[in-house]
DNA sequence: TTGTAAATCTTTAGTGAGTAAAAATTTTTA
DNA sequence: TAAAAATTTTTACTCACTAAAGATTTACAA
């Protein structure tokens, strides 16, 4: 049995966040005050803090929020039987998907509090979904590997670690500049790889490495 | 012949830098205060703003005065003939580099400035380092090619926007943890190009693709 | 040399995010 | 049902940042 606190508190951050959502899409992020959000949802404005603690720390919420369908779409669309296009399969769903909902601006206050903030909370629930997003496609690119379509001798850990922040950059990239859209983030990406992957390895490259991050 | 007025900008701007500069490293960067600064500078707290706009301004330019001589540094390190070295050294000298005067604190702070403020003079300053470092790896590369390290196949503007994105996720990497070394740096970048660079170019791989960024 | 124009700085006043703590309120529980 | 615990609101504060008016200094032309 749920106390009614408990069904308050999580009433009460529904409303915050619902009442963010509005006021930023109506009058920008900007231009709504914290005692906005407050007034709209009927609390005082330190609650929101004490909710919330930052206006990024609401932001970050409405992007976990949004991603919850992430996963499924990636699922979904991400069944090439190649490595060159499931990656950009790939960075092009999250693209697209990232601004289906949320403006980029949205995006560009987050990373820019997933930066400073450095092991807080909105740090924390950013890297968790990048994590589970890196888990993705290593897993797709393990099946790859299982199916011969990449060589056994490939860590696909680090492949996959290494083509996720390649797409992190490209993101970053995206969300950073108004005119770039997902197609350009998936041209982009293919011209990243296609030169990659077109390097032979050179003797020092079979260096012996210990696994890590 | 300068006049006078050029002169006092040029000395008010210094001490500002210079102020900041030690009370940045005296009390971090969150226990000083914008009046702070400008008192030791002997200007007023507005003058402060009129000169380097925000506290990340003031950053950004502490960063720029250390980085004039990154350039010079690669060019001396990053004599390796091989792609694979050449690109762990040149991420290694820009970790390095970074820590070797200014704290991660700072790099935070600034990378997440340029994050928010799109297209504005901080972001400007910025990105005019990132493409000198760019420009840089594309023509190391190239040389490379020249020499017959390099398929004549290979983009080389290509790769070393690939490679140099890979180094710049990884060093954001870097500076958002204080326990990261730049071997770890060095070490993570091997990892990646070595993943990378063992994998076949699939057929798929070879779609015909125009010149972008 | 001197007075006026232009540039620059300081003062003043304000907005808004975020924090801390005391006071008021509500829920829980014994 | 009254005391204890949790939570919210009120209050008061710090600091970054901005805008505009007023003061001061430099530049320059007569």
């Amino acid at each position: 049995m749920t106390g009614l606190r408990a069904r308050q508190k999580e009433d009460r951050s529904r409303k915050i966040l619902d009442a963010a959502r509005t006021l930023f899409e109506k009058n920008g992020i900007e231009g709504t005050k914290i005692e906005d959000i407050a007034n709209h949802a009927g609390v005082s404005g330190v609650t929101v803090h004490n909710y919330y603690r930052t206006k990024a720390g609401i932001l970050i919420n409405l992007i976990i929020e949004n991603d919850s369908l992430l996963l499924d779409k990636l699922e979904t669309r991400c069944t090439q039987e190649n490595l060159f296009d499931l990656s950009v399969m790939f960075s092009r769903t999250i693209a697209e998907h990232a601004v289906s909902n949320l403006r980029k601006v949205v995006w560009r206050q987050v990373i820019a509090a997933v930066t400073t903030d450095n092991a807080g909370d909105i740090a924390s629930a950013y890297f968790e979904q990048d994590q589970k997003l890196a888990r993705f496609l290593i897993g797709k690119i393990r099946s790859l590997q299982r199916d011969g379509c990449i060589p056994a001798s490939v860590n696909v850990e680090h492949l996959g670690k290494a083509i996720f922040h390649l797409q992190n950059a490209r993101f970053i990239q995206f969300v950073c500049s108004e005119e770039l859209t997902s197609d350009d983030v998936a041209h982009r990406i293919r011209n990243d790889l296609s030169a990659m992957f077109a390097v032979n390895p050179p003797g020092s490259a079979a260096v012996k490495i210990h696994p890590q991050n």
